[in-house]
DNA sequence: CTGAAAGCGCTTACAG
DNA sequence: CTGAAAGCGCTTACAG
């Protein structure tokens, strides 16, 4: 208003007859102010169209309030081909931070080595959240050297003793063992897993490690020869898969460590002149979108990534109140489709 | 540093034995700061991790160096589902916000009724870049709310006289005939338009008038009964498809306005036992990544997400600039996979 | 090429 | 319950 093109708090106060202080309180919701005062005040600000401008407030309070999103997956060819289960994360944190009245600031980068950029947005957030299904032990470093700068941050991932900071996830042990018993269920018995189980991608190593807890609840053999490593692209899938079937070992399924894997699973298969899930069963972990639109429509674990945004930002703040926040799992869900073969059995 | 947690510009200053202003003034790239004082204060800069307090550079400068993501969408049942065509989109931006040092907030909500979180960012952000395939019409009141108040924002879609604002959108038109065109070198004949083809959503309304360039110039009538209104969703192009099919207008092609609609509609005409591409061929638009994943693998036209980032982007911030910005088409491309049955003419 | 000084718009002890 | 005042960390005319 006025000559200026924004109103600030004293053009608030003048109209209102009061301090430019207690405009401030009031706006902020101070119990200091009188009722009256504040709904007047109030009125006026929306009146006039009156937000607080944030550059100030965030130097007065030193506080940003901005969570910034940083992702970390192994780059790939296809260039921006970001892993749909992120980007439904993406939706959810979106939500979440909107909720406690935070900003978010996004950083998709897709490039391991342009590290800079995402150091600069730790410097202007009061918070990370990371997110990826990168290679973790590459990634850890830069990890350490944040966390050395006094950063806060929340991972998405699997909690470890071995591994610093707080961490939310998936059950993925949980959950690589109901895939498992699934298709075990559905009469398979040798059951490969495609997906690196190292303490690169801890992750995928817990969903292994569900895969032989099931494995072995059923007192079926686990066969070294029927794990092959792949990272979470269709053409890492698609790739080990095809190396699985030279290496002549004989499977009835094939469970993908992430949704994408299986999809690249099945077109192996498919190349292969090898039906799905005639043959061959197949299941996923995700439940990204695709997962109901590729043929056949793909068995899989549902991560909760409502709930997930709903934790994570909340672990995230509490971290950056000073609280004490434990790693924490959410528990997913067991969808089954066609590429299972559900009533095979 | 010091006693401090995070060291400001004075420090740097102290230990570089110059003045507060002449540190800012060298990390700000001034042309005045001598060379060997700038580069002595960009190595102390290093040293000590400084980084220029946004907050207060915002504050002084009166710019917020933010570029606000805000998508319009109609809200689907599926909650999370966003089109994975903007989250490519979504994608692109990051990176060309990136590379010119600005910051982007995203508020992906997908509730077109809470208007004020919208409302809100406009305020934290210099400029605005509005996505959607959402119903145009009923967003557009709130935007000349905004427009009023001096907002600069750049549109992802159709440029139209009668919209206001800038709009960069693909060549929805161009594109519209390529693919009705292709499909008409297929041999197909009677192809039906799925997608509501009105001012309502002119990105779909563009690629129908392509349609019709393309039936037009092969000498083919355009059949009013081929055309059926549906949104951008799987669901809404199935149900679309089912009921054209219901009305019993024989066709042998489907163009869906979308992938989206293009999926659903396959699925449709499976479930009425018409096969793809032998009785009906389909196609879609945008090449999302499910595109080459569904079966059959889906014919489309490919629009440039890469490019289109870079360009709104830089449109908006010459907009901010006060500089006089046109809005641009951009060429997409077609995309030829199993669903039109190429080469089945 | 450099420094001293003002001021961006808030928030919050301090005093009443 | 309210006001006057200081100060968050910068940027940039102004003066030299």
């Amino acid at each position: 208003m006025s000559i200026k093109g924004r109103p600030n708090s004293l053009d608030i106060a003048m109209r209102a007859g009061v301090s430019q202080a207690t405009v401030s309180r009031a706006l902020r919701g101070s119990p200091l102010v009188n009722k009256a005062t504040r709904e007047k005040i109030e009125q006026i600000a929306r009146e006039v169209g009156y937000k607080v401008d944030k550059s100030a407030s965030n130097l007065r309070t030193q506080r940003s309030n901005t969570l910034a999103l940083l992702l970390f997956e192994d780059p790939t060819d296809d260039q921006s081909l970001i892993n749909p289960f992120f980007l439904s994360l993406l939706a959810s944190i979106t939500r979440a931070t909107a909720a406690v009245e935070q900003d978010l600031l996004v950083s998709f980068q897709q490039l391991s080595d342009d590290w800079q950029a995402d150091y600069e947005n730790t410097h202007k957030a009061d918070g990370l959240i990371l997110l990826g299904y990168g290679d973790y032990v590459a990634y850890r470093s830069k990890l350490e050297r944040l966390t050395a700068g006094g950063a806060h941050f929340v991972r998405w991932g699997a909690a470890r003793a071995d591994q610093p900071g707080l961490a939310i996830g998936c059950d993925n042990i949980g959950g690589g063992c109901d895939v498992t018993a699934h298709l075990i269920s559905q009469g398979c018995e040798r059951i490969a897993f495609i997906g690196e189980a190292s303490s690169r991608y801890p992750e995928f190593n817990d969903r292994y490690r569900g895969y032989r807890k099931a494995l072995e609840a059923a007192g079926l053999s686990v066969d070294p020869n029927l794990q092959i490593d792949a990272i979470s692209t269709e053409r890492s899938g698609l790739e080990a898969t095809r190396e699985l079937i030279q290496r002549g070992a004989s499977f009835d399924a094939v469970f993908g460590a992430s949704d994408l894997i299986a999809i690249g699973a099945i077109q192996a298969l498919f190349d292969a002149g090898m039906s799905v899930p005639a043959e061959v069963a197949v299941a996923g972990f995700d439940d990204i979108p695709m997962a109901q639109y590729c043929r056949p429509t793909l068995t899989t674990l549902r991560q909760d990534t409502m709930g997930a945004g709903k934790v994570l930002v909340d672990s995230l703040l509490r971290l950056i109140a000073g609280e004490t926040v434990e790693s924490h799992t959410i528990p997913g869900q067991l969808i089954v489709r066609a590429s299972c073969g559900a009533g095979k059995s």
